[in-house]
RNA sequence: CGGGGUAUAGCUUAGUCCGGUUAAAGUGCACGUCUGGGGGGCGUGAGAUCGGAGGUUCAAAUCCUCUUGCCCCGACCA
C-alpha cells in the first residue's frame, strides 16, 4: 500500500504536508521557519523559473541583481511601506564573532553604524539605485526583473505556502507615464494568468485588491487569485502600480521632452515558491502529488518487469529505444532500471511523486509489441500497441494537461456562488469557495466581515461588470459585486 | 506575542499516572535467501547514556525544579 498520507477528507492540512514531504518537495531545516527544498521540489521551480523567465524577456524585461541587505534608512523612505514590513524584519546588527568563555559570541565591538536589513522585498534599494540610472525620458522605460531570495519573518510558517526565507521574481519597472506604468503592471498581471492557466493548470480570478489588502507602498495592486480544493484562496501572483510613491521617496525624476523635470512612475510584481504549494493544493489527491506535464520534472517514467537476468536485459533494451525516442521528442524521461526496488513499490513511489504517464514493459509486453501505460491524472492504466506510441504519448501529454486545468476549474465553478444576504452569505463562506457579494467600498465593513465570517476581499474583479446592488453588509449602495473567500 | 500540547533508535510510536534486572515494537538500514505484472516472504544483524541541566532516592525514561526545541490553536502575513 501507499505511504501513509492523511486523506484530504480528514485532515487537509495534514494531507498537505505528507504530499510535501512523501512526494520529496521539501522538509522543515534547523532554522525555525526556513525550509530546504529538496532536488525534487527544486526541480519544479525550475521549470516555472525557465518559463516565467522566457515570458518576461519576450516582453521586454531583463533580468539583474540587488543586494541582499538594505540599509535601515531606506526602508523608512516610503512611510506606508516601513509600516506594512517593520514587524516582520531580519535585522543585521553586527559584522563579527569572536572568542570568549562562553564559547563564540557576537562581539560587541563589531556593531555596525547603521542595521542591515534582509530584504523583505527590494523596493527600496532598487530605487535608490534607480535615481543614478534615470536621468532622461530615453533611459525610460527601465524594464528589470530579478530572481532572489527574501526573509519576512513569520509567525506561523507552512512549507511553501508561508516560510521566513523564500524565493521569489520581483520585476521593477520604471516609466515616463502613469498609463505607462498601469499598462505594465496590467500587463504582468495577464502574464501571470496565463502561466499560472497554460502551466500550473490553475484557473485564476484577475482583480483588484481593496485599499486594506493592497501591497504596502502601492497606489493599486493587481493579483490573480486561485481556489484550492479546501475551498480557501490563495494568493498566487500579485502586480503592483505604485505610481509616483517611491519615485518620490528617493527622489527619481526625468527630464521630459519638454526639459521639464517629473517624477518617475512605477510599477513592481511577483510570484514566489508559494506558487509550488498553489500546485500542490489545486491537483493533489489521496495518493500523493498529481504534477501537469508541463511542470513535471520527469513527465514519463519508464519501468521494467523482469525475472531473470536475460529478461532484464531484453526489457531494459526494449525501454532504453523507447527513452531515447521520447527524448528526441523532448520529453523529459526517468528511466528507472534499479535492481534494488521492486516494481510495485516503483509504480507507487512514482505515483507519490505525480510523474504524468508510466510506461511499464515486461517479457508479455515484448512478446505483443505492447507497452502498460498509467496516467496519473486519472489512475488508469490499459496496454498500448508500441508502433504508434510516440503519437500515444503526444495525445495523452496534451490530454493530462487540459484535464487538471478542466478538472480544477470545474471544482472553481461549483464552488462559486452569489449572494446577495448576509447569512447566507455567512454559511456560503462557511463551507468554502468564492463569494460574489456586493460590497459598500469601505475598509470598516470590510474589516466588519472579516470579524464576522474570516472572509476577505480577494478581489475586485478586472471584468468591469456594472451590477449596482447593495451592500451585503450594511445595505448602502455598491457598483459591482466583488470576491469573498476565507484565504491562506 | 498570548493559550494548549509534546520531546524515548534514522522515522512513527509504546512504556511515564503507580520508580525496580538487559528500555519495547513497527518501519527504515545492512547481510543472506526465496522472490519479482502494485510498496513481497523468511532468517540474521547494527542502531536509543529516553531533549538538556540540576535535585529526591538504595534505585529515575518514570517523581520535583529550571531550561531549550518542536507542534497545534489565536493575532499578523506572498
Amino acid at each position: 500500500m501507499s505511504k501513509k498520507i492523511t486523506k484530504r477528507s480528514e485532515n487537509f492540512s495534514k494531507w498537505y504536508n505528507d504530499i510535501i514531504i512523501h512526494a520529496d518537495l521539501a522538509e522543515n531545516s534547523a532554522v525555525r521557519g526556513c525550509m530546504v527544498i529538496k532536488p525534487y521540489g527544486f526541480a519544479i521551480w525550475e521549470e516555472m523559473k525557465s518559463i516565467l523567465d522566457r515570458m518576461f524577456k519576450d516582453t521586454g524585461h531583463v533580468n539583474a541583481y540587488f543586494p541582499l541587505f538594505i540599509p535601515k534608512s531606506f526602508l523608512s523612505k516610503e512611510a506606508d511601506h516601513v509600516d506594512g514590513f517593520a514587524k516582520e524584519c531580519a535585522v543585521v546588527t553586527h559584522y563579527r564573532l569572536k572568542n570568549s568563555d562562553k564559547g563564540i559570541i557576537v562581539d560587541p565591538d563589531a556593531k555596525l553604524e547603521e542595521e542591515l536589513i534582509v530584504r523583505p522585498t527590494s523596493e527600496t534599494i532598487i530605487w535608490d539605485t534607480y535615481r543614478k540610472w534615470i536621468k532622461s525620458y530615453r533611459d525610460l522605460p527601465l524594464l528589470v526583473n530579478q530572481w532572489a531570495n527574501v526573509v519576512r519573518w513569520e509567525m506561523r510558517t507552512r512549507l511553501f505556502l508561508r516560510t521566513a526565507e523564500f524565493l521569489w521574481q520581483e520585476g521593477h519597472t520604471a516609466h515616463s507615464s502613469q498609463n505607462e506604468a498601469l499598462e505594465e503592471a496590467k500587463t504582468i498581471l495577464f502574464i501571470y494568468k496565463k502561466f499560472i492557466e497554460d502551466t500550473l493548470a490553475m484557473p485564476v480570478l484577475c482583480g483588484l485588491k481593496s485599499q486594506r489588502e493592497k501591497f504596502a507602498g502601492a497606489v493599486d495592486t493587481f493579483c490573480v487569485e486561485a481556489l484550492m480544493q479546501d475551498g480557501k484562496a490563495l494568493q498566487a501572483g500579485t502586480s503592483h502600480f505604485l505610481g509616483q510613491n517611491f519615485a518620490k521617496a528617493f527622489d527619481v525624476k526625468f527630464a521630459n521632452k519638454d526639459g521639464n523635470l517629473e517624477y518617475v512612475w512605477a510599477s513592481s510584481w511577483g510570484v514566489s515558491t508559494r506558487l509550488i504549494g498553489g500546485l500542490v493544493m489545486s491537483h493533489s489527491d489521496d495518493f500523493g502529488l498529481v504534477l501537469p506535464p508541463k511542470l513535471a520534472p520527469f513527465q514519463i517514467v519508464l519501468i521494467p518487469i523482469y525475472h531473470n537476468q536475460q529478461e532484464y536485459k531484453n526489457v531494459t533494451n526494449e525501454l532504453k529505444k523507447l527513452a531515447n525516442n521520447l527524448r528526441l521528442k523532448n520529453y523529459r524521461v526517468k528511466e528507472d532500471y534499479r535492481d534494488t526496488h521492486k516494481p510495485g513499490w516503483k509504480f507507487s513511489e512514482y505515483e507519490v511523486k505525480g510523474v504524468p504517464i508510466r510506461l511499464v514493459m515486461g517479457p508479455r509486453d515484448i512478446e505483443n509489441q505492447t507497452v502498460e501505460l498509467f496516467r496519473r491524472d486519472t489512475m488508469k492504466k490499459n496496454n498500448v500497441p508500441l508502433d504508434n506510441l510516440n503519437n500515444t504519448i503526444d495525445t495523452l501529454i496534451v490530454d493530462i494537461q487540459e484535464n487538471l486545468f478542466n478538472k480544477a476549474s470545474k471544482f472553481n465553478s461549483e464552488n462559486t456562488f452569489n449572494s446577495d444576504d448576509f447569512e447566507d452569505f455567512k454559511s456560503k463562506i462557511l463551507q468554502g469557495g468564492f463569494v460574489f457579494a456586493h460590497w459598500d467600498g469601505s475598509s470598516e465593513t470590510e474589516d466588519e466581515i472579516k470579524k464576522l465570517t474570516k472572509a476577505t476581499i480577494r478581489c475586485i474583479p478586472l471584468e468591469d461588470i456594472h451590477e449596482p446592488g447593495s451592500c451585503i453588509l450594511t445595505g448602502k449602495p455598491s457598483a459591482q459585486r466583488v470576491v469573498f473567500a476565507k484565504s491562506y
